[in-house]
DNA sequence: GCATTGTTTGACAGCGCTTTCTTGAGGGCG
DNA sequence: CGCCCTCAAGAAAGCGCTGTCAAACAATGC
């Protein structure tokens, strides 16, 4: 439209300094009310943008949080980003999301991209970067954690009870009468997956059930690995009527395995998943599972880094964890 | 960790001048092999990471690329998103994505964002920006859009044939015997949804099949309206032994809807999505769809970018939508 | 050996904004 | 009535980098 209008423009129209109209943009200090009103009216009229660039290098703010997000298209990182984003809306603070697609390097560079970015303060969803490049980076900025915890860093980090979530679950199956329950875990390598994993032992003792090693098949969060995982379930020897699956995803990949193999849910086995995805109330039947609060766990990350950037503390608190009891689970067949 | 590292302090270190080590960074001119050796070596011994700010400031192009979404959240955009992603890495460029959550008013808010924000140009994905904004700021920067056709700047519009996919997907149904086939409609406001309604109104005709205004339910592309819209179909009084949804989400709703009443999928009823989501290969059972290769067009949109940014003519092509044939279609049965 | 061309390198002026330091004009008080 | 203090407003120095311009130097030819 215009060649670009800038600030010395603005202050030269309205016959004032640019470091006036730089004050009445910042409110940094008092201006007369006439040359305030003047200055705003000439802005719009020119349709001032102030130069986003200009005013990072300068204040050394910029204004940016970054967002290292493992996948940008999973549900599940998609419901975090959308969170946070909303929190962040009208706060002057703008998310730069980036992603590290589960790669170490990845996510180191993306770091790097970030900080070269000059963000305010950085949010971390997951993933493998070590704890010491975290501990660094934190000593630099502001830093919230959401899934993991890192040592030093307790109070920034948001984790939820993906132990305690795993026990209901599974409580939850046991409670229903059944036994023989098969566990689809996830990527061994991620701590979520472990504490899942436990919380399916801790609930299996607890009932005083053995555990059959045979009953518990690795997977990797994604549907296929879930698919198979069933796949090998029904071909082993083992008989079992419910899957507590670590994830929803990969519950959709068993209950598509299931489906195949002539199997019925509820009726001939219980599934739960963990996460809630919005598309889990909609499988058929819908998904029992556990809940984990996705977006509001984005939400309270972008708030506590708020408090941050405010010199507070980050203060976020243990996000809640619920079992949402839908039609995928029933009581065990007498048989 | 350490205190910024700039250019100039490397350039001190090693003995240069400033000019030296950013046409060694940048490749912008012929230095000394020992020279650039040299500072190289400087470069990673202290850790150095241009400023992205002032290098955008200083030279007017800030190697972002802007990326206005709808919503991040959805599984639709967030694989263009990806693909969009994947496009740029490597290339120097970065995407900056905002979502303007289908929200006129938030939209050119959020391309205003971007502007401030310098980016180099920018992507468009759909929604209701008007056309003469668009024209305007393509007038300043390259622009490329998704999903819908803008006057004046046609050869970077990346559209596809919404009509030919709605098309397939009824003739597909009538081709399996259908003969009373209902329309979840999408959100009414939208080309892409009009154009869909278009193909499965055309499909009829040529089919010589009557058209009944009762077996179009109006939805909003989300998975509840699809779940309402099937239900008041069920409920109307006109029989109907397909479904074509407007996009996977409403059609997992209606899958929702027909097994709560009772009905199969597909042995009462055949059902199809448009879009082939992720998920949609592991619905119970597998969803027949048109297929929008939207990662692939992601991919398009930020390649016509990555062109037009050279200076060169954007060049989107058409991109090829197909039918997917998958388990929820069946030839109706006799009765 | 000197003029001429070509090539590498450094100095320096911004890019658009913030922020400190100064200036100048009132205002209050003895 | 003069002095000091307060406070709005301007001048100017950067923020870290790029890119132009000119200088320095090397290479080439006669």
């Amino acid at each position: 439209m215009e060649s670009t209008v800038t600030l010395d423009k603005v202050a030269r129209e309205a016959g004032v300094s640019s470091s006036t109209v730089s004050r009445i943009i910042n409110g940094t200090a008092k201006v007369s009310a006439a040359k305030r009103e003047n200055v705003l009216r000439i802005m719009s009229e020119l349709n001032y943008h102030p130069n986003v660039l200009a005013r990072g290098l300068a204040s050394g703010r910029s204004m940016g949080v970054g967002v290292l997000t493992q996948d940008i298209s999973s549900p599940f990182y998609g419901s975090t980003l959308r969170g946070i984003e909303s929190a962040l809306q009208g706060t002057g603070y703008h998310p730069i999301f980036i992603s590290g697609h589960w790669h170490v390097q990845e996510e180191l560079e993306a770091i790097d991209f970030l900080l070269s970015r000059k963000v305010d303060g950085v949010i971390v969803l997951g993933g493998g970067v070590p704890d010491t490049r975290l501990q660094d980076v934190a000593r630099r900025l502001p830093v919230v954690v959401l899934g993991r915890s890192v040592p030093g860093l307790e109070d920034q980090c948001l984790r939820l009870d993906n132990f305690a979530g795993a026990y209901q679950a599974t409580r939850h199956l046991i409670e229903l009468g059944h036994r023989n329950i098969a566990h689809i875990a996830g990527e061994a390598s991620h701590r979520d997956a472990q504490d899942r994993l436990e919380g399916y032992q801790a609930a299996l003792a607890a009932a005083k059930l053995p555990f059959d090693p045979d009953l518990v098949q690795p997977g990797d969060f994604h549907e296929a690995s879930g698919f198979l995982a069933t796949t090998r379930l029904i071909e082993g020897r083992t008989l079992f009527s419910a899957v507590f699956a670590a994830n929803d995803q990969m519950a959709y990949g068993a209950r598509l395995a299931l489906h195949r193999k002539g199997l019925r849910v509820p009726e001939d086995v219980s599934l739960v998943g963990f996460d809630d995805l919005p598309g889990s109330m909609y499988t058929t039947p819908p998904l029992t599972t556990v809940q984990q609060p996705v977006e509001d766990m984005g939400r309270a990350a972008a708030q506590g880094m708020l408090r941050l950037l405010r010199g507070e503390r980050a203060e976020v608190q243990l996000m809640n964890i619920r079992l949402i009891i839908r039609e995928s689970t029933v009581r065990r067949r007498s048989s």
